[in-house]
This record gives C-alpha cells, sequence and structure tokens, in this order.
RNA sequence: GGUGCGAUGGCCGAGUGGCUAGGCUGAGGUCUGCAAAACCUCCUACAGCGGUUCAAUUCCGCUUCGCACCUCCA
C-alpha cells in the first residue's frame, strides 16, 4: 500500500518511494545538549520514531542520522558556568537523553552524529561556498552566508526575501553583515566562548548553527537524500538555511521531502523553555506517570495538529492502555500458547484499515480507532467463548504487528506478577468462603488483598488475582 | 506588517459533499450474591454569517476568536 506524507516543500501530500535501493535516507534534527528535554521536544522524536516505525511497516529500509548540537551559545555558556569543559558538560545531557529515549520507547536511530566531531567537514562546506562565491567574511572573524546570491533560497519557509523584515525578536542585531537575511556559516571567537573555539582558514572561532546539519546529513545520507524533519518551528530559518548551504555548495536537490511535526502546548500555549511552561519527561515519570502513558498521549494526536497536553489526557492513556491490556490478557489466556491460526472473520479487513490510516501521512489517531473496534469486538468473541484458540493467537499476533508502529501496546506492559505464598493462601481461603457462599467473609477477605495491593475479581473460571 | 495553521459533543481527538471515527468522563442497562471486567444504549458535535449544491461539519467568501513562525527554539 502506498505511504502519502505530507511534503512542507511542495505543501501537499506526496507519494514516497524510496530514491534508491528500497531504503529511505532520514535526517532528524536532534536536541541541543544543553540541558534535560522536555515532552515538547519528545514529540517531535516520538513523531520520527513514527516516521521511521510506518516506513519499516511498509517493509522499507530505514537509514536515520540524529544530530546532536553540542557547540552553540548555551552549551558553552553552560559549561563555564559550571567551570568544566564542553565535553565534561554535555555529557550528562547526552546519557539523559538516551535514557529518555528508551523511556519513551523511542527506536535509536543509526548514527547520532556530534557536530564538534565533524569541525572538518563543516570547514569543507564553507571553503566549497567561497568557492562559489557565497560566502564572505566579516570584519569580526565570522564567516556570513549571502542569501541575496542564491536563486530559490526561500522556497522552503515561501518566504519572499524582499519582504523578510525583522520580528519582535530581532532588535538587537549586533553582527556585521551585509544584508539582513544572511547568517553566520562560522563564527569569529570571542571571549564569551572561553576555550571553545578551533582554527580555520578564516581564523579561530566556531560553526554556526545551521551548518552541522548540511554537513553532517550530506555526510551521512549523501547530497541529496530522501527525507528530513524536525519541529515546525525548525522550518525557517534553520532548513531553510540548511537547504541553501548544501544546495549552494552542491548545486544539486537536498532533500526531496521536508516533514514538521507541530507543537505541545500547555493551556493552549506553546510549551518551551522560555516560557518557562515545560515538563521534563524526568518531572513526569516523578509524578508516577510511565513512559508508555507518556507515549501514548504523545501519539494520540496528528502529528501537524498543535496537541494539547494535559493530565487529563494522562489519565485518559492510563485508563485506555488497561483496556488493552484486559483484551490481550483474556486473548492470550484464550490462546493459551496455541500456534497462530486463521484470523476470525471480524478481523479481516483490520489490517487494511490499520495500514491505510498510518500510511495517509500517519493518522495514528485514525490507526488507534482501528485498534479500539479490534479490541471490542475481540472482547465480544472472547466472552461469548466464540473464539478458537488459533484464531485468539492470530489476534494476538495482529495486536502485535500494529505495535510496531505504535510502540504502546506490549512496552512496559504489565506482566503478571507470581502470586506469594501469603496472598495466596488468602485467595484459598477465599475460595472455601464462596463455595459455601459465606458473602461476609468473601468479601472481607477481597477488601484485604485489596489493602495488600492485589485485586481480585470473580469470573466463570474462578478466582483472578493480578497486583494492583 | 508578512506568512502559515486552526475552531468538531462534558474533555481529548480523527475524518468526510449524503453513510457509526475512536478514547476518556457521566447516566441507564445486561451479566454477577455483590464488586470488577466485558458488552449495549444515551448525553443525537462540527465557531458565526453569507454563497455554491438535490444535499455542506466537509467546497468558496467574509466575520470573530485562537495558535505558530518572521534569524535561540522540537
Amino acid at each position: 500500500m502506498k505511504m502519502n506524507f505530507y511534503n512542507s516543500l511542495t505543501r501537499a501530500k506526496e507519494e514516497i518511494t524510496p530514491l534508491e535501493d528500497n531504503r529511505i535516507r532520514l535526517y532528524t534534527c536532534g536536541p541541543t545538549v544543553y540541558n534535560f528535554a522536555h515532552i515538547g521536544n519528545f514529540r517531535a522524536y516520538i513523531f520520527e520514531d513514527i516516521l521511521r516505525r510506518v516506513i519499516r511497516f511498509n517493509r522499507i529500509g530505514i537509514t536515520q542520522v540524529m544530530n546532536l548540537t553540542d557547540v552553540d551559545d548555551k552549551t558553552i555558556r553552560g559549561a563555564i558556568s559550571r567551570g568544566v569543559s564542553l565535553k565534561e558538560f554535555i555529557a550528562e545531557f547526552v546519557q539523559a537523553f538516551f535514557e529518555d529515549l528508551r523511556k519513551l520507547n523511542i527506536e535509536p536511530a543509526e548514527y547520532y552524529p556530534a557536530a564538534t566531531d565533524h569541525i572538518a567537514e563543516m570547514i569543507a562546506l564553507i571553503t566549497k561556498l567561497f568557492d562559489n562565491g557565497l560566502a564572505y567574511k566579516s570584519d569580526d572573524g565570522s564567516v556570513y552566508f549571502s542569501v541575496g546570491k542564491l536563486p530559490g533560497y526561500g522556497k522552503l519557509a515561501h518566504l519572499d526575501r524582499e519582504k523578510l523584515r525583522a520580528g519582535a525578536r530581532v532588535s538587537q542585531d549586533e553582527y556585521e553583515k551585509e544584508s539582513y537575511g544572511d547568517f553566520a556559516l562560522w563564527k569569529g571567537w570571542d571571549e564569551d566562548d572561553g576555550e571553545v573555539y578551533w582554527d580555520s582558514p578564516w581564523g579561530r572561532g566556531r560553526p554556526g548553527w545551521h551548518l552541522e546539519c548540511s554537513a553532517m546529513a550530506m555526510k551521512y545520507l549523501g547530497e541529496t537524500f530522501d527525507m528530513h524533519t524536525g519541529g515546525i518551528d525548525n522550518l525557517f530559518p534553520h532548513h531553510e538555511n540548511e537547504i541553501a548551504q548544501a544546495e549552494g555548495a552542491t548545486g544539486k536537490p537536498f532533500v526531496k521531502t521536508w516533514m514538521h511535526c507541530a507543537h505541545l502546548q500547555v493551556n493552549g500555549e506553546k510549551m518551551s523553555k522560555s516560557l518557562g511552561n515545560f515538563f521534563t519527561l524526568r518531572e513526569l515519570i516523578e509524578k508516577g506517570w510511565s513512559g508508555r502513558e507518556i507515549r501514548y498521549v504523545l501519539i494520540n494526536g496528528h502529528y501537524r495538529q498543535p496537541l494539547n497536553f494535559t493530565f487529563d489526557a494522562l489519565d485518559a492513556a492510563r485508563v485506555s492502555l488497561a483496556r488493552i491490556d484486559e483484551c490481550l490478557d483474556a486473548l492470550s489466556a484464550k490462546a493459551c500458547g496455541a500456534a497462530s491460526g486463521q484470523l476470525p472473520e471480524f478481523a479481516d479487513r483490520t489490517e487494511a484499515g490499520f495500514t491505510a490510516a498510518i500510511n495517509d501521512d500517519l493518522n495514528v489517531p485514525g490507526a488507534l480507532a482501528v485498534v479500539y473496534n479490534l479490541v471490542r469486538e475481540s472482547n465480544v468473541a472472547v466472552h461469548a467463548d466464540k473464539l478458537s484458540a488459533g484464531e485468539a493467537a492470530a489476534l494476538t499476533a495482529l495486536f502485535n504487528r500494529f505495535d510496531e508502529v505504535l510502540g504502546v501496546i506490549n512496552f512496559e506492559r504489565r506482566v503478571d506478577e507470581d502470586i506469594p505464598c501469603a496472598i495466596q493462601a488468602l485467595v484459598d481461603e477465599r475460595a472455601l468462603a464462596r463455595s459455601a457462599k459465606n458473602w461476609t467473609e468473601s468479601d472481607r477477605l477481597r477488601d484485604e488483598l485489596a489493602a495488600r495491593g492485589w485485586s481480585v475479581r470473580d469470573s466463570k473460571e474462578g478466582q483472578k488475582v493480578k497486583k494492583i
């Protein structure tokens, strides 16, 4: 089935086919490792995770690169304020970032290049831009990209260069640029940079922010590759400038498909560090939410729509996931280890519906609706005892197939713990009371089990005991 | 000022020119000694005003409101 994704460059949904070798080469803008990422940041990484999972679900290979921005104003400032080297400063946040990715069940990318390991590639790129007459040096030792000399600049953001004007945040423009839209390729060293600098043909300094992505993307993925993604706020200027640097150097198209996700909001406003209205993943986990629940909230909205983050949504996620768990528990009890057989008739078109949803611009909410319909029909069949063991096993396999994309069904799913002897004794005692129809004693024992952290549910097959 | 995006039932959140999204919550019901789980029903939604159409929540225009970007940003 065809994948159709929305391309920010053309502003239309387009059929996605790999440029080469049935493999999609994907560059995803990663974190600046100067503190802990917040869940708004992770919305982007989860969107990219869903993207790569959907590509794989379609039996297409993937090579994903996610950069780590480890040199910029914020990392330098952080290192200096702590009196440590840049490498030491970022180490904690790099490690935390990878831990957080695991907590959210985000699949690892193939490459995580750090900017500071690719200074030579960046210098080479600037050299090419000089050769092509697109770069110039200023008096302060910085190098700028001359936006006016590159035809087509603004094609991604659809901005008219003539109409670029300073927004609210640009009142203090201290750079020595020839023209307003020009951006730094290389920043000449100054005192604020401390020990952080590299030598270059233009003197000591450090790379401009946009440069690393162009240089590293081309190193790992080639001069032209399939897809490049990030948050919508990266569309301009960051991605526009990446295109300018890459295409200005090579003369070839840089990226075929650009995809951008909308922001996570809190009370209708963008979640951001500057507004202070953000939650880090670790904060939420400390409050008792699981990575699974947080992942569920973050995928249960279309990536191009702003998503309003609330604790009510986390509550709903917990209950919703429990419903899926109940269904899968019932199926696995029914399957009882049987080999996967035929799917029951009601599930005939389910996978097609799921695939249609995710292949239509990653419509995860639509895919989840398909999953919940299957949950309901499975429950009906199980409770009516109309399911064979082979069918139950086949349904389980189907849920697992969906989970290749969702990453939320089996991830961190509660496994039934062994029942301690003391608890089992109470359960046995309760069975006796029940057979004697001593409901008072039965209820008392249920309360006692609950007080000890175990729930008991009566069914035709007897008592079902679970850790709460 | 420029450029985009959006407004869906109590909450979240898809989608569609006519046919049930889905989840959560609330109410009622079936089952059960009770509870739980499961299932069923209901709370009959598409910002407002015009227009196109046999038919508009869906297409077009205007209005109102909101969000984002306009060189730190996921």
